[in-house]
DNA sequence: CTCAGATCCTGTGCGC
DNA sequence: TGCGCACAGGATCTGA
């Protein structure tokens, strides 16, 4: 379900019910996501206190008395406050059950996400350590990115959506940000001028932070951390709209497959080369 | 080293 | 109404 806006929207919404609370226990109903969750992973909580939430990247981070939770909702994955005694549905894989009534549950149809314990400095951790800058940072400048596509003969589109590079930048805001920066999402990366580095590294800034003011709201079926359905207000100018005017210049948008991932955008406004 | 493609899994929505 | 197929918001691994 979520790109970055999502991940953080969800971050903000549990963070208050979460903050301060002591951990009670942990139901894992099904421990097969993209890492197992650890079969002691109630042992290694309970009793805990929950001293601050983060994100990283697309990760979201529980900072516990000792150690951290961090939970990734992959594609389909999303995190809701529920009243403990709320019976879960077929894909309410696990509850962390805190001890003033509450749960924090963890829903994941297609089961890429991740639910694990990490011990020590979760910067360090295999998953975390080689991310590139959060797109929002001051790490991610123009600058930066015009050196990252140097020599690099892949998509523009394909790089930004590269973790290594920057992280959080999923199909839907790369395919948006090459739109309202007319680059066409094939062009290799190596061929983008320090003007359209500049123009592109301050376009995926504005999107995703108009984004995360909207609410995350860029899913259809985005659910808020309450189970609330987040209404689709932000609005995508090329994704989804396949064969439709651009708003623009009325040309129909197409699509192409890029690394496996289908890439819209408008041949008059995004010309190749 | 680079890069394209396959892969994990289930649900939805479309055309027939 | 039912069926089969294409496709879906991510990230990692494999192998050319």
């Amino acid at each position: 379900m979520p790109e970055l806006p999502e991940v953080e929207t969800t971050k903000q919404g549990i963070k208050p019910h979460l903050e301060g609370q002591i951990i009670n226990a942990i139901i894992v109903r099904n421990p097969k996501l993209r890492l197992p969750v650890p079969f002691n992973m109630d042992k290694l909580c309970s009793g805990k206190k929950i001293t601050a939430i983060s994100r990283r990247a697309k990760y979201i981070l529980l900072h516990l008395s000792q150690g951290y939770v961090l939970i990734h909702l992959g594609m389909s994955g999303h995190l809701r406050i529920v009243p403990s005694n709320t019976e879960p549905t077929k894909h309410d894989h696990i509850d962390l059950i805190l001890t003033n009534g509450l749960s924090l549950r963890y829903c994941d149809p297609r089961r890429f996400g991740l639910f694990v314990y990490i011990n020590d400095n979760p910067h360090q951790h295999s998953l975390l350590a080689h991310l590139g800058p959060e797109p929002l940072s001051k790490d991610f400048t123009s600058d930066y990115l015009y050196r990252k596509t140097r020599n690099k003969n892949i998509s523009i589109k394909s790089l930004i959506m590269n973790n290594q590079v920057v992280v959080g930048v999923g199909n839907i805001y790369a395919t948006e940000s090459l739109f309202l920066v007319g680059i066409h999402p094939q062009t290799p990366a190596k061929k983008l001028t320090e003007r359209a580095c500049n123009s592109l590294t301050i376009q995926i800034k504005q999107i995703l932070k108009s984004a995360i003011d909207a609410g995350g709201t860029t899913l259809r079926d985005f659910y808020t951390f309450d189970g609330k359905p987040g209404y689709f207000s932000v609005a995508l100018k090329v994704y989804g709209r396949k064969k439709q005017p651009c708003f623009q210049c009325n040309e129909l948008i197409e699509t192409i497959v890029i690394a496996g991932r289908h890439s819209a955008f408008c041949p008059q406004c995004q010309p190749y080369e």
